[in-house]
DNA sequence: CTGAAAGCGCTAACAA
DNA sequence: TTGTTAGCGCTTTCAG
């Protein structure tokens, strides 16, 4: 039919006269028509959406995710495109994600994947994709980071700088994105200022507010009647949040005591005036959008540019010193 | 083909014989076949895919949306089914909500949506609609909603029970969804108590933490000589932290000189010890998944229940007592 | 048990 | 300027 041109198509608008189109119109409107968008896209090979994956732990809001989606959602809504959501219970699976491939989106934004084997898996052909924060780099698929060594190598000096000495840093999870280049930062700047290697204080934390809770309280059991730290450097900021808490609850003060940094400078940090290390993980997001299209128009082109050009784009971090940053306590504090 | 039986269909998987069912997964899997999701729901009428609307203002983290989200997201995901998210810049406009319905999504949920007039706008034929907390029962649409006139009503009546009486309430934008029942609520709590309408403070606030920062600020300055009041009970914890933060820089302590209540008791609340009003964002969240597929699957056998059955679904609220709420000041504290 | 054929709602190429 | 036709990838019905 005519009808097509004239309701759906971005086709020559001179093609129809001025009366069928006005019959077609009202007519639609009489049968109140819809375009079928799972037809169209059947044939036009283009969705208008994004898929989005991650990892769902359903027991406590993640606000990594959550300010990283919300510049998905910015970016995607300027630009006609709708965001679908998919969620992995557990762990990564790759075949689940390509199952997800199935022409209901034009590409997929992975956030913080996981993935041991690089070499196991291979982007899927015909589905272009985009990492946020990949633990690794997956041959054909971009990935959107950010500094996060050199941040954390920040927030450390700053510590140092101020004359703390006794750093424990509550380490992520070393599997998970970032956690590992967190600790890195930390240990460099250890070292730059000459701290002997048994001086650093390490202890396995979390990125979960209620872990770390948990984990920390077990640290301070085991280290009664040593001095507390100067200064403690969590992995992230509902990790910090968590210590926080352990800490209120027995009685020490937050920066008089022991001075408290987290990491990601979510909203957290900024109401609880914690001090963090910002990702600009909005504009990251933003980023992962936009590339992503660029992906996607490129494939419905016939040029698949996906497996080229695959440097990874990396966002610059910056400390944000709030005032659980102090100096270092005068006299010393006992863990008891 | 007999391949849609094997590969794809729930059809009697006896129908087709081990030899030809061998060879055509065989087949499939060299070939990296996957089943074309936009072909499936033209011919099945399903998508298996739910789509969420909601107000997307970028410049700030939605705290409300994120919890009631996150609750989609669990549900949505035990039963299969996907989630696309949609957004409206600025106000709710229901054509274009009706514009998403185009075979992409098989329902949709509406999250605290206003609309002015009901009659004007009618659920849409074929899609199922739900929605969380709006603004108006809309004829054949389900809602979830909350008691918050009487969660606002019982915090009221928990600082007044504490011998606070001069309560200011920062009210929301009273054409949104769920402010004038928090407003309804603290009045009927503040005339039970037999509080003059004259000594009723009441002022307009905002759901954003920057927008009250402003607002409260010009209250206090409009106020000046004046007493400060007991407590102040706050459109959302957003708005809570807002006047925090006015308190704070003004050198007035919480709940010393002045106790604060917000509402949602999102995490918000929880880290910065605020008082609040528990609305279970979540389990609404799961809820309105629940409805819309018994919806959905009514819709596809042919039985449209939609237009009966639409007694609102209400939840209960709890007040939660923290530490920003206290005792009034014994000495009268002034305004500068 | 298997193959052929029709059709879901749409677009695109071509013929009238 | 219009109408016709084929086909996107799948399911379903009906013959073989």
């Amino acid at each position: 039919m005519a009808a097509s041109v004239v309701l759906n198509g971005g086709g020559s608008s001179s093609r129809i006269s001025e009366a069928t189109r006005d019959r077609i119109i009202t007519a639609a409107k009489k049968l109140n028509y819809r375009p079928n968008l799972a037809a169209r896209a059947l044939v036009s090979r283009r969705m208008n959406t994004l898929g989005v994956t991650v990892i769902f732990d359903s027991s406590e809001l993640n606000f990594f995710f959550l300010e990283v989606f919300n510049g998905i959602l910015e970016a995607a809504n300027a630009r006609g495109q709708n965001t679908t959501v998919f969620t992995m219970a557990q762990q990564w699976d790759f075949d689940r994600i390509q199952g997800f491939c199935d022409g209901r989106i034009d590409g997929m934004i992975l956030i913080a994947p996981y993935f041991e084997a690089p070499s196991s898996i291979q982007a899927p052909l015909g589905t272009p994709f985009v990492t946020v924060n990949s633990s690794v780099s997956i041959p054909g698929i971009l990935d959107i980071m950010s500094e996060e060594e050199s941040g954390s190598h920040e927030i450390a000096c700053a510590l140092l700088d101020r004359g703390h000495r006794r750093i424990l840093h509550m380490m992520g999870p070393q599997n998970r994105s970032g956690a590992a280049q967190r600790r890195a930062g930390f240990l460099r700047a250890m070292r730059t200022w000459g701290i002997a290697n048994e001086e650093i204080l390490e202890t396995e934390g979390s990125f979960s507010t209620d872990h770390t809770r948990f984990l920390f309280n077990d640290w301070l059991d085991a280290n009664r009647g040593q001095r507390l730290p100067d200064a403690i450097l969590c992995a992230n900021d509902a990790c910090a949040i968590g210590c926080m808490e352990v800490l209120n609850s027995r009685g020490y003060r937050v920066p008089d005591d022991v001075s408290l940094c987290g990491f990601d400078d979510t909203l957290l940090a900024k109401t609880t005036a914690l001090s963090s290390v910002r990702q600009p993980l909005r504009e990251m997001g933003n980023e992962a959008v936009v590339q992503l299209l660029k992906r996607v128009d490129a494939e419905l082109q016939g040029q698949p540019m996906g497996t080229e050009n695959t440097e990874p784009i990396i966002f610059p971090t910056h400390s944000a010193v709030r005032s659980s940053m102090g100096m270092p306590a005068q006299a010393p504090v006992w863990i008891r």
